[in-house]
DNA sequence: ATTACTGCAAAGGCTTTGCATTGTA
DNA sequence: TACAATGCAAAGCCTTTGCAGTAAT
């Protein structure tokens, strides 16, 4: 998506940022791994096209794309370690960990949203951001656990 | 909740762990404070019953106690600094943080859980834990600002 | 010509770990 | 008496920052 980097772009250089190879180069990467990356993955794959990038500039520039609304940060891992990044393009995505083989499971925005307007009309706030990070079995484990017994039919667990 | 202390020290033995005075009094701590707390303000509250409790030892303890389900350790805050702990007790908490006053909502676990269920019928996948967090305002903040009409009248918000 | 941006290396914040010592069982 | 647990200090991991040099506008 070349129109997402040139929106970036502009936006740059409206609010009076430099458009620097750096800053081109982390679009394009971004905009080929639509996904969650963390700083190291994504220096990485920059890193590939050009050797003199620092981990620096990536995590300085990530910073300021995240005030722009350019990308957006998150954390999804269990134990949370470390950010991650993916330019802020189409519905949220949340995960569930599966804790057996480590997949990830997307998770669609729609119920989040659901379960935020609820919030939003019990307790009379507003929402304006939702981290939720699920861990449990993703659809094969949970059929190999279940037929091997170690699961029942029906689990939700989440406290 | 003594009640708890005596299980978890039970607990220890049972697995062949020791019961310390510095485990008992994180439990006692704890059990006085039954919100999620980080490893410095737990050290704190023990410190100032024993100056000889080490900071290293309340995280070796907590990450010991979260193995054997003792404490549940989780990630509150919206930039996800810190690990906090409380005592695995009662249904399970999330928070809205309120980027305007810092203020902490809490949100009840049925909305979760109900997401959870969701999940589970259309995704096949079990549900073992749901870490939520959400940030906009409190309703004191979502009040101030829609009658500076700041906000809309309905907000969700969660992309 | 400005002034923001970069790379490097050092520092920061939170958590973990090595080691000699202490204390529970 | 054994061996787990502790305190201390040092190290680790991820992220941020100071500084002098570089480059976008």
């Amino acid at each position: 998506m070349p129109h997402l980097i040139d929106e970036a772009e502009t936006l740059l250089r409206e609010r009076g940022f430099k458009v620097t190879p750096q800053r081109t180069l982390l679009l394009q990467v971004m905009a080929g791994q639509p996904v969650y990356l963390d700083a190291d993955e994504i220096y990485g794959l920059a890193y590939t096209q050009d050797a003199s990038v620092s981990l620096a500039t990536v995590y300085r520039t990530l910073s300021l794309f995240a005030e722009l609304g350019i990308v957006t940060k998150r954390y999804i891992e269990p134990e949370h370690r470390r950010e991650v990044f993916r330019l802020s393009e189409g519905p949220e995505q949340h995960y569930l960990t599966c804790v057996r083989c480590g997949k990830r499971v997307l998770i669609h925005a729609d119920l989040l949203n659901r379960m935020a307007r609820e919030l939003v009309r019990r307790k009379n706030v507003s929402v304006t951001g939702a981290c939720a990070c699920f861990t449990g079995y993703c659809p094969e484990c949970t059929g190999d656990l279940r037929r091997g017994g170690e699961l029942p039919d029906h689990t939700d667990g989440a406290r």
